[in-house]
DNA sequence: CCTGAAATCTTACGTAA
DNA sequence: TTACGTAAGATTTCAGG
């Protein structure tokens, strides 16, 4: 299950990356396989979870998601118990897409998508209603100058 | 192109970012459409871009991109030629994956991916080589409790 | 609803590193 | 041993009519 990627592997899922669609004939063609060795990699990948499944990739702003906000918190209290509700209640936000443990003077950082400003608002009531948050920095992205590229492997 | 998007094509869109790969026939019966029906709504959003492509959802510590760090930046220039090229520069440095201008006491935000300290280092070296920053903060992800959900729609 | 064409999945066997 | 190639067939899905 833990097996090392080769340079091959690495090919097939930058090619992924890029374009999952494409047929295993064409994909394999371009990594240099026969369609049935690609097959039998792509198999390897999912079944040991390298691979957790294929997505579309939408256009934010058409699917109507235009507002993206960056909010790094510092909390009040660390128990254990406290962090599971913590997370808990941040996974119940689907507008909460991310949401990362950090260094440094904040605690956690949160990548919020809305509709827009009002969408945010009800959001971050959601947020911080329920938490007993020391501070809260909200940086509102203007410009989306690279979004979401594939992980470099 | 700018038709507005109906509750159907939200509940395509909702499952296609969930898992895409699974046939239009089990698709269609979840949303309650034929599978002809469903294959021209498909048809419809990928031509007016709605749908930018599909691409394979990867485990990221089990490709290796292990670390995940935020930097946010302050830069000292601000015209449009600089711009253009500090644009170019991180378009060119596949780790940087996202880059968003941002309100506040700093200009734009990073999102770096890299194997471990010594790669982000060299991104940072890359980084900041090349660009007059008047200041760089940057937040180092101590866990991922919550990774790239889908768009909410 | 129906269908021809295409893609996927699977097995089997021979070969090369 | 481990991975790859070819080949061929069964099955499923696609892309429309």
């Amino acid at each position: 299950m833990a097996e090392k990627l080769d340079e091959m592997d690495r090919r097939i899922l930058r090619a992924l990356q890029i374009e999952s669609s494409r047929s295993q004939r064409a994909l394999a063609e371009d990594v240099g396989l026969s369609q049935n060795a690609l097959w039998r990699r792509l198999k390897a990948l999912e079944t040991s979870g390298v691979i957790k499944g294929y997505t579309a990739r939408l256009d934010r702003e058409a699917a109507g998601a235009s507002l993206v906000v960056f909010s790094m918190v510092k909390t009040r209290r660390h128990s254990a118990d406290w962090l599971r509700s913590f997370r808990a209640h941040l996974e119940s936000i689907p507008e909460v897409v991310s949401l990362y443990r950090i260094s440094g003077d904040f605690d956690y950082m949160l990548k919020i998508v809305t509709h827009d400003i009002a969408g945010f608002d009800r959001v971050y009531q959601r947020v911080t209603e329920k938490l007993e948050l020391e501070a809260v920095t909200s940086y509102f992205a203007m410009e989306a100058m690279i979004e979401d590229r594939p992980i470099p492997l």
